[in-house]
DNA sequence: AAGAAATGGTACTTCTCAGTACCATATAAA
DNA sequence: TTTATATGGTACTGAGAAGTACCATTTCTT
């Protein structure tokens, strides 16, 4: 009754703990140079409540791996398709698609889903089912409406989503992989946007 | 006289070996997970060859690092881009670019980068330069000749080739970094690029 | 409040692997 | 051919860290 409800939410709060540091950890120093002990140090606990809650420093991982699939479409669904004109939806759609790509924990952890993907397959795929492709989904959907109400020609609205993507990010992500003294200017970002909606609305053919 | 020169073809050789073996292991298993042992069991030599020619395992892989940049500029340069209608032309830039993107041994090699760019940034960078960045220069070099023979309307030519990169790299990287069933299907690589450009020059406006 | 269960912390074991030392051998120079 | 140098291979050392065992302590149950 009341006591197993204070366990579970103990218990609960002692695991988010664990996994909230070991997620930060993982991606600041990579899961091989993150040492249980240094998980310890900083959220408590012990090594015997990992190895009884997880089971070990893999299954930590996985359940690190797994609540954070949870995050990845948060901030997706709150890109908000707005009844404005298609270049100022287009243009707010790509800054925010953008902007919460190049965030430096969103950066950390793409770092570390790539070292750990080999490993663990599936959450390479769960990354992908639950991040990219459900912006791809989602904007898709938007180019749909937009072909129905005669304001765009497109033959495969998704594909379109996957290529109007793939020009917001343009250099971006590998600027923010590789270049540590990268920093993200939101009023750069915009400028860039607006010429990509422009270009993807109208070409650059004479 | 001839005795060093025998020397340092050979020393070469094995210097060679060396670092091919450790290119292939470090991207196979990550450079944490491969021991000096399992190099030397598969390309000969010795611990002690490895300490002296590289100084430690650390010395290897930037060795290996470096001899990779040198080929990264490479099959870019082979980009020929002829004198043809300007679809077609892009057609085959695009297709090119994405081959080569997807190729196992590259996608490995990109991994490995990430992997390791936190502990080495001056090879992340090296890599931004040798590789992506000669790609934008090449097609903006290009763009640039198109806008003055009056072919396209562009206002920064270097912006839309990292932007038609980006168009068509589309999800393609990131599949084959997460998915790993994924393999490269040139007709449809062709078919997806062959749209790319149709919007590239055209848009989608109605 | 007393007993039971879960938890924290410490110490120990085991394993991997980089780095080093050393010896034997192959190769080059005289 | 003899001497010197470089190389291959083996064995050792030490560090780091995962996993385990155990005891003390806190926390929950009754």
């Amino acid at each position: 009754m009341k006591s197993e409800k204070n366990l579970t939410s103990k218990g609960e709060k002692r695991r988010e703990a664990i996994i909230q540091t070991a997620l930060q950890l993982f991606c600041e120093n990579g899961y091989e140079k993150t040492s249980l002990e240094m998980i310890i140090a900083q959220a408590g606990g012990s090594r015997r409540m990992i190895y009884s809650e997880f089971g070990g420093k893999e299954g930590l991982l996985q359940a690190v791996l797994a609540d954070c699939s949870d995050l990845l479409s948060k901030p997706l669904r709150t890109i908000i398709l707005a009844d404005e004109a298609i270049d100022q939806s287009l243009e707010n759609i790509g800054v925010a698609l953008v902007t919460n790509l190049l965030a430096p924990e969103r950066v950390s952890f793409y770092r570390m889903l790539i070292r750990e993907s080999p490993r663990f397959p599936e959450f390479g795929l769960q990354f992908l089912k639950m991040g990219p492709s459900m912006s791809y989904q989602l904007l898709g959907d938007y180019f749909n409406t937009q072909v129905k109400k005669g304001t765009l020609k497109l033959t495969n609205t998704t594909e379109a989503a996957i290529t109007f993507i793939g020009m917001c990010k343009g250099d971006l992500q590998l600027k923010a992989l590789f270049d540590p003294e990268f920093v993200v200017n939101p009023v750069k970002i915009r400028r860039s946007i607006k010429k990509t909606v422009a270009l993807f609305l109208d070409g650059c053919r004479v």
